[in-house]
DNA sequence: ACTTCACATAAGTAAACGCTTATCTATTTG
DNA sequence: CAAATAGATAAGCGTTTACTTATGTGAAGT
């Protein structure tokens, strides 16, 4: 879990995909497989590579193996945003957006 | 300049390292190269990626290129964390660092 | 004008990436 | 126990990446 592994994680769409839908709510692999055109070893490999970026974590049910969004991945991006926020537009959506619902 | 893009960019250690560099001031791609154990065609190979990011722009100054951070591609890295706010940890550092000084 | 300097670009190469097919492990169910 | 199901892993393959050396471009200094 370096912030390498986090960006070449997050390099790829299908794997940002991935992630988007579980931050709609756990589920499984073959859950997430549904409607995205993709094969199961090609699911299990992004997965994994989610997995080591700690940008998703498992929990074993049985025979399935039912994923979410792991925090800790996003903390790190966070943070390394963070270093550079003397950089970010003034008064943009973003910044709007980050700071919507945030009362310290 | 899309998501996949800029994450990409930031995927490569060496290219995070020139952005960093860049962060504390901007330089020429000379400059940047000191103390960087980086040939002349890898310097400016990387600041390409990073200019098609959006995460350096670049000023024409006679023979002198200087590259300064570019506000636009942070801003997107910071509108797709967005996204995942709520899952971000309630109290840790990375929370406090974005916190920090900020009072819309 | 000619050389030097700052930087970009071209072409080639080894390694990494994302996929495929095939196979393996582990759990559940008949 | 055997078949089925969920998922991981292995091996192979074409493409991409990050570097190299070599060369090109354009502005500055002499």
């Amino acid at each position: 879990m370096t912030e390498t592994d986090i960006f070449k994680a997050l390099a790829d769409p299908t794997r940002r995909a991935i992630f988007e839908k579980l931050a709609s709510g756990a589920m499984n692999a073959s859950a997430l497989r549904q409607g995205m055109e993709i094969s199961q070893p090609a699911m299990s490999q992004h997965l994994a590579v989610l997995r080591n970026a700690k940008l998703v974590r498992e929990e074993r049910d049985g025979r399935f193996v039912n994923y979410e969004v792991d925090p800790d991945g996003l903390a790190l991006i966070a943070q390394w945003l963070a270093k550079y926020r003397s950089y970010w537009p003034q008064r943009v959506d973003a910044l709007k957006l980050l700071l919507k619902d945030m009362d310290p």
